[in-house]
DNA sequence: ATCTTGACTTGCC
DNA sequence: CGGCAAGCCAAGA
């Protein structure tokens, strides 16, 4: 696995989520701005691994619901998420009106992110229920 | 260079 | 609400 701007920038943002806290896969990669990036995330993620020291458990689907089932790191996942306070619906699947993460402005400057991809993630989710 | 494959999303029925 | 097709784009099983 190379290394790469992309992928660098991914790895910041996700270092970053505060515990307890989420991040979808296309908000992160609207925040490193590239706005269709989101299987790209996932990739990077992917070849981390799931020992990796990066909080990797805090990036979830756009429904609320855990992709990682299909490589079989569904169950690893959840744990890590329960274990820092967020509760999942019986559905398996968080809300994340409640754990998304905002991340300050000040924030996107330390992470030397482009500002004006911020905004973005702040619109009102259609999960809402 | 070309084709396939996805830890994804969105849009259309 | 559910299923399916189509975008998406980087990596290479």
């Amino acid at each position: 696995m190379r290394s790469s701007p992309f992928r660098e920038h991914v790895l910041q943002v996700v270092r970053a989520i505060p515990r307890g806290r989420v991040l979808t896969y296309g908000q992160v990669a609207q925040l490193v701005g590239v706005p269709r990036g989101a299987r790209q995330v996932g990739r990077v993620l992917y070849q981390l691994g799931p020992t990796a020291r990066v909080p990797w458990q805090r990036v979830i689907n756009r429904c609320g619901g855990l992709s990682t089932y299909k490589i079989g790191a569904g169950d690893l996942q959840r744990r890590l998420l329960e274990r820092e306070g967020v509760r999942f619906r019986r559905d398996g699947t968080v809300k994340l009106e409640t754990y998304q993460w905002h991340p300050r402005a000040s924030t996107m400057v330390r992470l030397e992110l482009p500002e004006n991809t911020a905004a973005g993630i702040n619109r009102k989710l259609p999960f809402s229920s």
